[in-house]
RNA sequence: GGAGAGGUUCCCGAGUGGUCAAAGGGAACAGACUGUAAAUCUGUCGGCAGCGCCUUCGGAGGUUCAAAUCCUCCCCUCUCCA
């Protein structure tokens, strides 16, 4: 095994804090150690956020530990109030189970379930059947309540509300902690940088009930230069199911970071030499967009798959061009071998009958169904601001679609710059 | 339980009877400039069969020609007291 996953994470910027660091590295040098993260059931896939915990346990798997996903099955049921201002609204159970299950496929593809070197399991399985006032006498009171006062996540909510349910949020994840520590050996717990309070309350209630040494890691919060969350666009989140978010519009959210984050995205997110990363963040101005192409390619490869990256990035080259073109830019990233076919290109596409276009259909019709706007007034503003094409030519104003319109049964919608979508007709 | 403050369009935040689809800022979107960047500038930013209609200011009623603004009840949050 390999003896500096700890340091390679910590030089690649992806450990905020820890708690006895110097401890820690050795214990994970010394054995394969297990370790957990907490995923929330919120959807039925994760997101771009979800991409940083997911990555580390990739390094720590590879560096032979052994990853515990647990799926908040039975938190969610109270909702974690760090980091939010509000009480997040509840799930029902139902919802929670279904969420679990999308979650779970997701997580498969990037980490090795196989002769349990990965496990994934629910927390419901423990709190769901907990008895209140056995709870309190064996757990609770190993809890002080000015202590959990100081911690940052409910400091803030003490000024706008907090809820008594939510105030146990932090006990029922110490007591996840608790558990996985005694029935699974798993002694780290790594999370968000607002798990910092949860995971040091899990800890203390370790040190308590088992006299046990535990420790904790929380990774960095990335936000964009506006302070945003990270992997927020005009359509939502950035969701790792293609479904979702197309493998295109995944590329492109990679591909359009700013240049300034560049470095620390391929450190985070790629599994790139440092050396190398160092080399691309440094490139100076047009010769930086060689770099986010390999950080989208990177990305999307390691998401959706080698190929489905490859035509994502041909399809933004042929849009867009290539950024290093003679290749002259060295990468270890299989991007470098892909070779540029000037036509190929792969637009997220919505199917047409016949019958459904001589119905007659508007072009705002046709920008609405595509998804690329969400209301009719906001189609027929994007008409008098200029930014609506058809077939590349600028629209001036609404109309009917004929077939005419369409060249080998296919017409290309666009708004703006960046956002495309291919009309195609059938039947 | 008592006293006070408050709930406004994605977010923050003005607005106390008509001129309010609601100031201002942020975010977002489009255009210009560029490198599919940043910064900057300009425009837009509830919906619809577009100069008119519909829905919105915690919820339900009411007063009025007319309500986000007044009244009643309810829900929720905060502060202080018990």
């Amino acid at each position: 095994m390999s003896c500096q996953v700890y340091q390679e994470l910590i030089e690649r910027g992806l450990i905020y804090q820890s708690t006895d660091a110097e401890n820690l590295q050795k214990l994970l040098e010394q054995a394969p150690q297990a370790f957990y993260i907490g995923f929330d059931p919120t959807a039925d896939s994760l997101h771009v956020g979800s991409l940083i915990p997911i990555i580390v346990m990739m390094h720590l798997q590879r560096a032979g530990h052994r990853p515990i996903a647990i799926l908040g099955g039975g938190t969610a049921m109270v909702g974690d109030p760090s980091g939010k201002t509000e009480l997040r609204q509840m799930l029902t159970p139902e919802k929670i189970t279904e969420n679990g299950r999308g979650i779970a496929a997701q997580l498969a593809r990037f980490l090795d379930f196989s002769d349990s070197r990965c496990r994934l399991i629910n927390n419901a399985d423990w709190l769901s059947s907990l008895k209140y006032i056995d709870f309190l006498r064996d757990i609770g009171r190993h809890f002080s309540v000015n202590r959990m006062l100081t911690a940052e996540s409910y400091k803030q909510r003490l000024e706008s509300g907090l809820s008594f349910i939510e105030f146990n949020y932090m006990i029922l994840q110490a007591y996840d902690f608790h558990i996985l520590c005694r029935e699974h050996g798993c002694r780290i717990q790594m999370g968000g940088q607002d798990q910092w309070g949860n995971i040091v309350a899990g800890i203390d209630l370790i040190r308590r009930t088992q006299a046990t040494e535990a420790y904790g890691v929380t990774f960095p919060l990335l936000t964009t230069s506006s302070g945003e969350k990270f992997g927020k666009t005009a359509a939502g989140a950035v969701w790792l199911a293609a479904e979702r978010t197309s493998v295109l519009d995944f590329y492109q959210f990679w591909r359009n970071c700013e240049d300034a984050e560049i470095g620390r995205l391929l450190s985070f997110f790629t599994f790139l030499p440092l050396a190398e990363i160092k080399r691309l963040s440094a490139l100076a101005d047009q010769a930086i967009n060689r770099a986010k192409e390999i950080l989208a390619y990177e990305v999307t490869a390691l998401v959706h798959g080698q190929e489905a990256a490859a035509t994502a990035f041909q399809t933004a080259v042929s849009r867009f061009g290539s950024a290093d073109p003679e290749l002259k830019i060295e990468t270890s990233s299989a991007v470098a071998a892909i070779r540029i076919e000037k036509t190929l290109e792969e637009l997220p596409t919505l199917v047409l009958t016949r019958e459904e276009l001589q119905k007659g259909l508007t072009l705002v019709d046709l920008f609405l169904m595509s998804g690329l706007n969400q209301s009719k007034a906001q189609t027929r503003r994007l008409f008098e601001q200029g930014g609506a094409y058809l077939n590349e030519e600028r629209i001036s104003a609404d109309r009917e679609v004929t077939e005419a319109d369409f060249k080998e049964q296919k017409v290309l919608i666009r708004a703006g710059k960046k956002r495309f979508h291919q009309i195609v007709l059938t039947g």
